[in-house]
DNA sequence: ATGCATGAGCA
DNA sequence: GCTCATGCATA
């Protein structure tokens, strides 16, 4: 089986003494996998063909397949050894670093292309989970307005999420929400008395400053109202509506998974617990959270108002995928990554290759590291945005930091990380 | 909630 | 190979 796999991942460097990292290889030559474990057990793709991009906001213009192909090929499965126990002071900092959500009111500067992802969604099996209905209400200024205050992080979060019930691979359910059974959670009554409007009555709209590169000219140009899921929204309108799509969903009775899987259910497009949070905490791009937005706005109309009325319709199919297992990166070689990190963002491929033999990671790993990296201080230092650290944010007794960042920022759309590293170093110096 | 990973699309 | 959107697996 699978002798000669063409793995992408050549652990030439593999070595075991120090073992920084974990993971193993499927070196093509004898080697097969033994006491690993294997995750991706389940193989399989998600060739969902069948994609009803209802969307029509503004981008995603066509998704169709284009190579018709599937990319699913070879099957070499990423065996990897056991995880480490990790635990140490460094490992909070650089946590810490990691837990920021702070954004502008300026336009991220993305381009829309990244739009067939119909790729596969392996199922996050899940089903509906029980309603019981919390009251509860958080409310968290973050982003260019006011206060931030829903970053959390490390320990000191709000883990009160119910993050096993869609766990794991292996179950199926085709069925988000709306099913039959698991609908008599809520009725539409109750929670439109709790909780007022939301939608288009976005209540308050005052001054926003934001150029977003969204060249949409459809008839009528837009002339001014943010509103209206289909008019570009503004980073406050985002924040509210993130804010009140929790609560919501929260009283609904909802997890996240449920929302991403419903989502696919109604529109054709699936996501995952992760961009549901993600959207949540206003951790995605401008440009995304606006893509995100009307879909999850109609989720809660139909959610608040479906309490009888379920959309049967299914089409997600779980299934599997090969997945390299998650590396473990020592803390040690996590604070090598960041000094070279601070020192120079965008290492060369050669760089890469020299900085991966050092610590011994694949290169791979730490190519990935980087793309990572970037991705994250972008979500979270606003260009010229960092300021004196006190400033910047705050440390709350329990290791809890608030991030408050000042928005808008410029509209460079290609300045990188470079006054920002400062950020970080304040914070690995707690 | 988040770290590491995949992949499309672009340069 | 990078960026960007997204998610599995995990802490």
């Amino acid at each position: 089986m699978a002798t000669a796999a063409s793995n992408p991942y050549l652990p030439s460097n593999s070595i075991l003494s120090s073992g920084s990292i974990v993971h193993s290889d499927s070196g093509g030559g004898g080697m097969q996998p033994g006491s690993a474990a294997v995750t991706s057990g389940s193989g399989g793709y998600r060739g969902d063909p069948s994609v009803k991009m209802v969307q029509s906001d503004f981008m995603q213009g066509a998704m169709a397949a284009s190579n018709g192909g599937h990319m699913l090929s070879h099957a070499h499965q990423w065996v990897t050894s056991l995880p480490h126990a990790a635990a140490a002071a460094a490992a909070a900092a650089v946590a810490a670093a990691e837990a920021g959500s702070p954004w502008s009111s300026s336009p991220q500067q993305q381009d829309v292309k990244s739009s067939a992802r119909d790729d596969l969604h392996t199922g996050t099996a899940l089903h509906h989970r029980p309603p019981h209905l919390a009251p509860h209400q958080t409310h968290a200024g973050a982003w260019g307005s006011t206060t931030a205050a829903h970053i959390n992080s490390i320990s000191g979060g709000q883990q009160q999420q119910q993050s096993l019930i869609y766990s794991q691979p292996g179950g199926f359910t085709v069925n988000g929400m709306l099913s039959p059974g698991s609908q008599s959670l809520v009725h539409p009554g109750l929670v439109r008395g709790d909780t007022p409007d939301l939608d288009h009555g976005s209540h308050h709209h005052h001054h926003h400053h934001h150029q977003h590169p969204h060249h949409q000219h459809h008839g009528g140009v837009n002339s001014h109202d943010p509103h209206s899921d289909d008019d570009t929204p503004t980073s406050d309108d985002l924040e509210q509506f993130a804010k009140q799509f929790k609560q919501r969903r929260i009283k609904l009775g909802f997890t996240q998974a449920d929302v991403g899987l419903a989502l696919g259910t109604l529109y054709g497009n699936v996501f995952s617990q992760t961009t549901i949070c993600r959207f949540e905490a206003l951790q995605l791009s401008f440009k995304n959270m606006c893509k995100l937005k009307p879909l999850l706005n109609k989720w809660l109309e139909e959610a608040d108002s479906s309490t009888g009325s379920p959309t049967s319709i299914d089409k997600i199919a779980a299934q599997g995928r090969k997945r390299k297992k998650r590396t473990s990166i020592e803390v040690s070689v996590k604070g090598a990554l960041e000094s070279h990190f601070l020192k120079c963002p965008k290492p060369s491929a050669q760089e890469i290759s020299s900085l991966a033999d050092n610590l011994q990671l694949e290169k791979e790993v730490v190519r990935v590291w980087f793309c990572n990296r970037r991705q994250k201080e972008k979500r979270m230092t606003p260009p010229g945005a960092a300021q004196t650290p006190e400033d910047v944010y705050s440390q709350v007794g329990n290791g809890h930091f608030l991030v408050d960042y000042l928005k808008d920022a410029s509209e460079a759309s290609d300045q990188r990380v470079t006054t920002t590293s400062s950020f970080h170093q304040v914070i690995l110096a707690h």
